[in-house]
DNA sequence: GTCTATAATTTGATAGAC
DNA sequence: GTCTATCAAATTATAGAC
């Protein structure tokens, strides 16, 4: 059933939790190597840099955050129900895993990262507004993105551009504050206000 | 005019300014050191440890924020101006002084913090909460928490409550979106969502 | 208060044997 | 692939002279 992870999984396994709880500067091939039980020099086999596994680590959490959202124009998916299933996958980082999102993390860090790093945090903060901005401008018709604008407002694609990066941003700021309040509640009242944004269903 | 600061200040100066961008782990006694002209040994004079040094940050910035923030119940501002007033605190991190603000950055990296670190960024969490909610719930008589509830909602200050998480926590994941895409306009277009948040002036 | 000197540990990384 | 051995540099911190 659970296929064995190879030990480069393993090591992108452990850099991953290590990240989201410590940051990347809080962590180090010595830490890794101890999780999965080998010796440092080992993992450079594997990543030869901490950069190289840097970037792989926010480019595979990306790939798989990304794809757990699935399709944003589904259509046996309202747009409430999407944004609800978005809004769940920040919870289960704050209440099941008790991790920040790794790209929360880093971005905060991000001055002090490798520009390959950084250029992956970017990307997951670009593919996270196309995706809700794509739930949100969602249309009667089913296809999105056919150019007719709500009713007195600028355009759908840009109100749906800016609300997708408010909920963002309150999103990865719920997890900063409830974890450091160490209250989960606070990301409940949050989220709450998140779903609210979503559009009539339609 | 310009006080000259003392050498502990100076320090101080630094590690702040060195936290807000790289975080907590991404600094060391010797870039203090170098930065304010003596030796890392000179350092640990002022401030024996990097938690001790850490937690001093960490307090004085809160203090200066609330500070100036002002008088929640200043009967010469209206609740929009002071959201105003709060949003720009969060904007001259961003535009004018190009960093994180402390506490968002020591908050998301809290697992890796010295306990008294941890504990001042829980205080600045807190006393946002409070001075926001003060704003929030302010009612015609001009005095706060009268008691008595909106009509329809469950109450006044538990709703301002609810707010004031929401408001601190966007505005907090805005400084982190808007950096890592190096966007400013991103912070504009969330800041304006939240002074939305708003009671009716009275 | 600041320095030199130094300790003790940690860090990212490499060379080369097995 | 993993190991031992090792490196050079960096880190937090202390002792003691000036």
């Amino acid at each position: 059933m659970a296929p064995t992870p190879t030990k480069a999984e393993e090591i992108l396994n452990s850099a991953e939790r290590l990240a989201r709880r410590r940051g990347y500067n809080g962590f180090s091939f010595r830490d890794l190597a101890e999780e999965v039980g080998i010796k440092s020099a080992s993992v450079h086999y594997h990543f030869p840099t901490k950069a190289n596994l840097g970037a792989a680590v926010a480019q595979r959490y990306t790939e798989r955050f990304i794809a757990g959202l699935g399709d944003p124009d589904d259509p046996g998916a309202g747009p409430r129900a999407l944004l609800e299933r978005y809004v769940d996958a920040f919870r289960r980082a704050l209440v099941r895993d008790r991790q920040m999102c790794l790209c929360g993390m880093l971005g905060a860090e991000v001055e002090s990262l490798p520009p390959e790093v950084a250029s992956e945090v970017r990307t997951f903060f670009e593919l996270n507004v196309e995706w809700l901005a794509a739930v949100l401008s969602r249309r009667a018709g089913g296809a999105p993105g056919n150019g007719v604008p709500e009713d007195g407002v600028p355009g759908d694609r840009t109100m749906a551009e800016r609300q997708a990066l408010t909920i963002l941003a309150m999103l990865e700021g719920a997890l900063v504050v409830a974890r450091t309040m160490k209250r989960d509640e606070v990301f409940d009242r949050i989220a709450e206000t998140v779903t609210t944004l979503a559009p009539p269903d339609r």
